[in-house]
DNA sequence: CTTTTTTCTACAGCTACTGTAGGAAACGAA
DNA sequence: TTCGTTTCCTACAGTAGCTGTAGAAAAAAG
């Protein structure tokens, strides 16, 4: 029988993170021991690993919580869980997409600053250059 | 003069973050109308742009309370707002790189799928299979 | 037996907003 | 001017996914 603590370093988990499963119902509630402290088995273990994996993959906690449905439902096809993993990588590629297209613009800023004085600083003038941005949503909204 | 609402459509921003920014100061509190409703002039309308720009860029709220301090302090040297960039640039490229990582796991997992049955899904078993976690963290931990 | 570590509950705080309720102000049309 | 619609006001709760705190009890170590 593991304590919370145990469970918490065996996971990489800290010891409030599984406290906070269990209250959203993602743990189930645990036995515990005469003095109240709440004691884990391998099965407990490996639910929390297999969460743990999930999040370091990028997976929510609800996308986490129909995979935990779908496994406990041996009769129902792989196909489900497929198109959350695919879900899954199409926001991660979105994300990428976005962030690459930040680092872009954040190089071309910081190629521009030559570092004179705060007066003409360019980084500051591409912030302040708001003109796409306005005309975007005026054009946009109106 | 411009109404909050105004404001919030020529930015792109909502009206109650405009409030939200207000009340974590980093937009002004601005004149009001004879009936007590928020009235902006071009100046709070550039700062706002300069906040969304910043925003869309990546920046957080308190990289950017330092970039509108540093613009409002003309004598100090633009290589203080070029540490700022280059340190946004910095961690946009550690999410990209985390980001790769996922997609490149993700990918492996989804490919392995060959739509059977849950009993033998390819993507739980990666998923639940922890073994590289655990010793990782049995490891490092003990 | 004492000291230190771990665990307990309950709650506040984090980022960056977003949404809601209930009411007042502003604006356009008749 | 009156009506109806839209926008605005304040104040507060909620979102995701934790993290940190306080004060007390249990467990482990010496």
């Amino acid at each position: 029988m593991l304590s919370i603590g145990t469970l918490a370093k065996r996971t990489g988990t800290k010891v409030q993170t599984i406290r906070y499963y269990e209250q959203i119902g993602i743990m189930p509630e645990p036995g515990r021991s005469e003095g109240g402290q709440r004691r884990y088995g391998d099965e407990e273990l490996d639910r929390l690993a297999f969460i743990r994996h999930s999040r370091q993959l990028g997976f929510s906690l609800e996308a986490i919580r129909e995979l935990l449905d779908l496994s406990d439902s041996p009769e129902r096809s792989c196909a489900e869980v497929d198109a959350i993993a695919q879900r899954q990588l199409r926001e991660v590629e979105a994300r990428i997409g976005r962030l690459e297209a930040l680092r872009v613009e954040l190089r071309r800023m910081i190629g521009e600053c030559d570092q004179g004085q705060m007066a003409d600083c360019r980084i500051l003038q591409v912030l302040r250059d708001h003109e796409e941005c306005l005309t975007d949503h005026d054009r946009g909204g109106a």
